[in-house]
RNA sequence: GGUGGGGUUCCCGAGUGGCCAAAGGGAACAGACUGUAAAUCUGUCGUCUGACGACUUCGGUGGUUCAAAUCCACCCCCCACCA
């Protein structure tokens, strides 16, 4: 406990492992709006917003940290109008840690709508078609001005298929990207965090230069980005498996963007802290919800006269309250309620899902818990 | 009673001689979704078949025609306006 209040006082990016199960660590990390107990889900909230949920719900749900964007707020409302309310945290009245992402992923989903060149990556808004230019400098100030706690790197994400020679041209484009944002944002001129983003495609011998490229330069934590865009999954765990024990042991990891509870698990099996994932809150919005059981997609008929709960074994408020049969009425009907409920669910499922890692981890039977998500996941 | 319009596959609704098992939408059923251009997208949707294909459908009955949802006759029902 006294540790504890310790490191409650500890320097944003402070990171403490605090148990190891195999490669599976427990750990905790220190940010401007609180600590951050790892491994971590977060969920994403794009515009500044989670979707069809509140930050109260959120606080319910104890979500530790989530994620906002900087191309989505950038445009629209603006990061600079952010600023001037008291960065995101006091615009959407969120008390606790946010994680922004770069654009990278943007600059990968909205392909054809931007060029890159060595000084960043033009691009057109999807809202208006203006254009506009990211650079890596850019994108530090548009995160300053939200003021989130964990700034990523601008960086190119490859897509699945893309060349070795491409592929290999990127990663050092995405490297130079990172070394000029950490000098456009020196470590400690503000209190907000600067992860770096692993790249190197489907090549892991590529991957392995990515690292050795950025993991000797001062960054309170290393993303693996440019997994789950398409891949087997197989080949995405290969890659995992290679790439994480490459990362700074005594820095957190990130793997962006993912997953499903089966990914997240054995991406904490591999010695990953943060996950990042729409699936939860998309999923949660097209039907389809995460159970102990399985998963379970409630527009199905099967479930019209099931009086019986989403998962037996949950405790959130939607398992508590409502039957399948109301909850496949609600999506059936369109209600914006069956986002929300779904939603908190979902939520509830892959926050459930981290904490319970996190013990198994502290009881050192974390390969036992894996087995049992893998029974139902795999 | 008169005049005009109309009855199409679960619903709405296109189709006015062959390219029609019949556009489109909805509903229904199933599936996808991984750093959110996603309350989105995909598939099925007369019956039988794995498929080719076969068979039965467009208010009813009868007819014209090589061929009818489409043309003709009569009948049934609905709507609008007029009396």
């Amino acid at each position: 406990m006294t540790e504890h209040d310790d490191f409650s006082q500890a320097a944003p990016g402070a990171f403490e492992i605090l148990a190891r199960d195999g490669a599976a660590r427990l750990g905790r990390l220190q940010t401007a709006h609180g600590v951050v107990n790892t491994p971590i889900f977060m969920p994403v909230g794009t515009v500044g917003s989670v979707k069809a949920v509140a930050p109260d719900d959120l606080l319910a749900l104890n979500a530790e940290i989530i994620l906002g964007n900087t191309y989505h707020l950038y445009l629209r409302p603006g990061d600079e109008l952010v600023a001037r309310r008291g960065g995101l945290h006091g615009f959407a009245a969120w008390p606790r840690p946010i994680l922004t992402d770069s654009g990278g992923f943007q600059v990968f989903s909205l392909e054809g709508l931007r060029k890159i060149t060595e000084e960043g990556v033009e691009f057109r808004s999807h809202l208006d078609g203006s254009k506009h230019l990211f650079t890596p400098e850019k994108v530090m100030s548009i995160q300053r001005n939200l003021n989130s706690d964990i700034m990523m790197v601008l960086d190119e994400c490859v897509p699945y298929g893309a060349e070795r020679d491409y592929t290999a041209r990127s990663l050092g484009l995405t490297t130079r990207w990172a070394l000029r944002a950490r000098k456009a944002y020196p470590r400690g001129a503000g209190k907000n965090l600067l992860f770096a983003i692993t790249q190197g495609g489907f090549f892991a011998d590529l991957r392995t230069e990515s690292v050795g490229q950025l993991a000797e330069h001062d960054f309170d934590g290393f993303a693996i980005g440019g997994l789950s865009v398409g891949e087997p999954k197989e080949m995405m765990y290969e890659l995992l498996a290679h790439t994480a024990p490459l990362l700074p042991d005594r820095k957190p990891r990130y793997l962006m963007g993912v997953g499903t509870p089966l990914d997240i698990v054995t991406g904490i099996s591999m010695g990953v802290d943060m996950f990042d994932c729409v699936l939860p809150t998309r999923n949660a919005r097209n039907g389809t919800l995460y159970t102990s059981l399985g998963k379970v997609n409630i527009k199905r008929k099967e479930y019209a006269e099931d009086d019986g709960p989403l998962d037996p074994n949950c405790g959130c408020y939607t398992c508590r309250t409502f039957s399948r049969a109301y909850l496949r009425h609600l999506y059936a009907s369109q209600e914006i309620l069956s986002f929300r409920l779904n939603s908190l669910h979902n939520l509830t499922y892959f926050l459930d899902l981290v904490r319970a890692a996190r013990k198994a981890i502290a009881e050192g039977r974390f390969s036992e818990f894996k087995l049992g998500i893998e029974a139902v996941y795999a």
